[in-house]
DNA sequence: TGCGTAGGCCAACAAGTGTTGACTCGTTTG
DNA sequence: CAAACGAGTCAACACTTGTTGGCCTACGCA
């Protein structure tokens, strides 16, 4: 799977970096697994398996199954600017962006899926919105005080999309194309964002 | 195998009885611990203990976890009839009564735990969509070729809510009123429903 | 009164879990 | 070259899981 490892071409030194290497491939095998079997589910056994190395090396360099998690389990959104975008189009590129994230990043599903069974996944799937999703809405939100509201709102038509096309897979969700997806939620997250409060 | 053996239809006390009422206690206490642990985490000895039976009493009266499973959580969603209401209204309508079917109901909490992390009760999730949901979309839809991405997008905001709100627990999101959700929502699921498409 | 049947409990099984410690072996360093 | 170090493996621990079978007990019918 990685491979290149070997000590021919090593302006450094072997081992050294081997070390480098399994650690990548323990995350890389644990993210993957934490997306299609949530926390309970995937064994630190299975993911070294994954990694073509022994469970205990797993424990050996992070500790636990929980800083595995924790160090296996980082997002960054990076949410573009909303306040460089014209005013009307914040919906859609509030949409189009999470779709991309979401798709080319399994990270997402795992966080998804370990934070509705497990106590610590959920707490860090609050720090995302709270750190990454929050500010954004600020940039847009004329009134401070509907702040965390707006975003809340925001929060559920976009988490209800993932989970509903990524994780249940409801087959009509996952019928629908991109386009389709952005044309009906554009408006609503713009209404959300930035229409007077109802 | 089971059931009604004896011939005469004893309103008699007894034991007879007390079968029924421990394989209720058994489903009330499976019902919660589904909810709040979802599927692996919820063992078969927690729920017996909160039931006050043995652990194998589980197994004779459900074969085995699956099992108890499929008869502690089934759904009916109860949706009103969309066709008898006034049409501006239906969005307003379904808000308010999924978020009363959800906070009276831990089923559905239940369900959808288990559904994130179990193939078994994804599909599960899948059949109340198919049989409950779309139905109703059906009532209001004139196209019958977009029924069921009308419905998949009521899906992604109503369960979107429900994950943030009760899952999840969002701080803002749960410090949402009824009423500012209902007020903000029902806009967005009447669009989903009832605009012509974008 | 006696007996069968069913509710219920106890103890145990096999499998799988996270986790630990001792061990091997190649590389780096003095 | 010899010592030290660190990557990696192996085998085992202690525990929990779903699941099973044997046993006791009490009720209801004969």
């Amino acid at each position: 799977m990685n491979g290149s490892v070997s000590s021919t071409t090593d302006p450094g030194s072997g081992a050294r970096r081997r070390s480098a290497a399994t650690r990548d491939a323990i995350l890389t095998a644990a993210r993957e697994r934490f997306a299609t079997d949530g926390y309970e589910r995937a064994t630190i056994r299975a993911i070294a398996k994954d990694a073509n190395i022994d469970p205990s090396m797993v424990m050996r360099y992070y500790g636990n199954k929980e800083g595995l998690f924790a160090a296996a389990v980082s997002v960054d959104l990076q949410l573009p600017d909303l306040a460089a975008l014209p005013r009307d189009d914040i919906g859609r590129a509030l949409v189009t962006h999470f779709l991309s994230v979401w798709e080319e990043n399994e990270v997402l599903t795992a966080l998804l899926r370990v934070g509705v069974t497990n106590q610590a996944g959920a707490e860090r799937t609050q720090g995302v919105f709270r750190d990454q999703v929050l500010p954004v809405a600020r940039q847009v939100c004329p009134d401070p005080e509907q702040i965390p509201a707006r975003a809340a709102l925001v929060a559920t038509q976009l988490l209800g999309l993932a989970l509903t096309r990524y994780v249940l897979r409801f087959p009509p969700t996952v019928a629908l194309h991109r386009d389709e997806i952005v044309a009906w939620l554009a408006p609503t997250l713009q209404r959300y964002l930035t229409a007077p409060s109802p």
